[in-house]
DNA sequence: CTACTAATGCGAGCTGGTTGCAAACGAAAT
DNA sequence: ATTTCGTTTGCAACCAGCTCGCATTAGTAG
């Protein structure tokens, strides 16, 4: 479906700043639509974790009328640029963040706490994945779900309730 | 092997036939429909990884006229029961699998390949998780992206071909 | 067999995301 | 500054996956 115009390895050019995107963009043929670089705006200041819906909130709060269906579509194309990449955090719409800023989540099962995790806790599954099945693990992508330390069973003693 | 933390919430019966889930479903006070039972049947002799869709087509060859939500709202009592629970092995629909037969995926990002991930790749993680942040990972929920042997970027010399 | 109520089919509804299309806009050329 | 041309946009309709309300059906205890 999906045309690589830019390898996926889009280290490329630096893509530090919102202009310096717009200028890849541009390159690409694209165009520094005033939404398009509303979107980065809020996408360099906030930090990750972003709903489409929340994005287009802000967006809408320094370029009115951008419309969400602009926003999905100014996503994709940032995705397909190397510049954004989008996770999933839990059954809930996806999120989306610089893929200079992404990290992988440890979801709570019982009461949604978000734990960020650092890349290197994946060490060990990934080069164990790597040398069992040649297979490069991406921890960011999808969280990882469990319980947290509140909500282990083995934490379990007189506090609050988590029975359904 | 399994870990001691699985199967917390049930602490039921045990569940490794249809009828003694039937049973277990009676005890709280459900009644052993033909779609429930037809169900069952299904998530028994498949191999899991089955959508909704999938096991409704299935159920369908049994007990005729199951309708989608019927599959849906057995599907979620089941899961209460902990026999059953379902992961998210990409960006479709959910897949059903029975609790004793879960395990974690590799899913390629780039061609959809799908690897069955033992559990003790995972141990590593678990523990560095547990130790930093109390946290009980459930690797089988969400499946981790990342690229198979042969779309991994070290992978491309010279070509491409090879069929996944 | 009856009564009670869980479970079902059906259709409507919801969320998250995508798409077709005509109008609007960016930017390059004039 | 104006024209040109193709990208991008807003809008509304649409889609997939899943959920819900409600009247009817059907397990099951008595």
């Amino acid at each position: 479906m999906s045309k690589p115009l830019k390898s996926p390895g889009t280290g490329t050019a630096d893509v530090s700043t919102v202009d310096q995107v717009l200028e890849s963009v541009r390159a690409r043929g694209g165009r520094a639509t005033s939404s398009r670089r509303a979107l980065l705006d809020v996408l360099f200041h906030a930090d990750g974790h972003l709903t489409a819906d929340e994005l287009a909130a802000a967006v809408q709060a320094r370029a009115r009328g951008v419309d969400i269906s602009t926003i999905y579509r100014n996503l994709e194309d940032l995705q397909r640029l190397g510049v954004v990449v989008h996770s999933h955090l839990g059954h809930g719409p996806a999120t989306y963040q610089l893929t200079a800023s992404a990290h992988a989540h440890f979801i709570c099962d019982n009461c949604g706490a978000t734990v960020e995790a650092p890349d290197e806790l994946f060490q060990g599954l990934a080069s164990a994945a790597k040398a069992k099945f040649g297979f490069s693990i991406d921890p960011h992508h999808f969280a990882i779900l469990g319980r947290c330390a509140l909500c282990s069973p083995d934490y379990e003693q007189g506090g609050t309730s988590q029975g359904a």
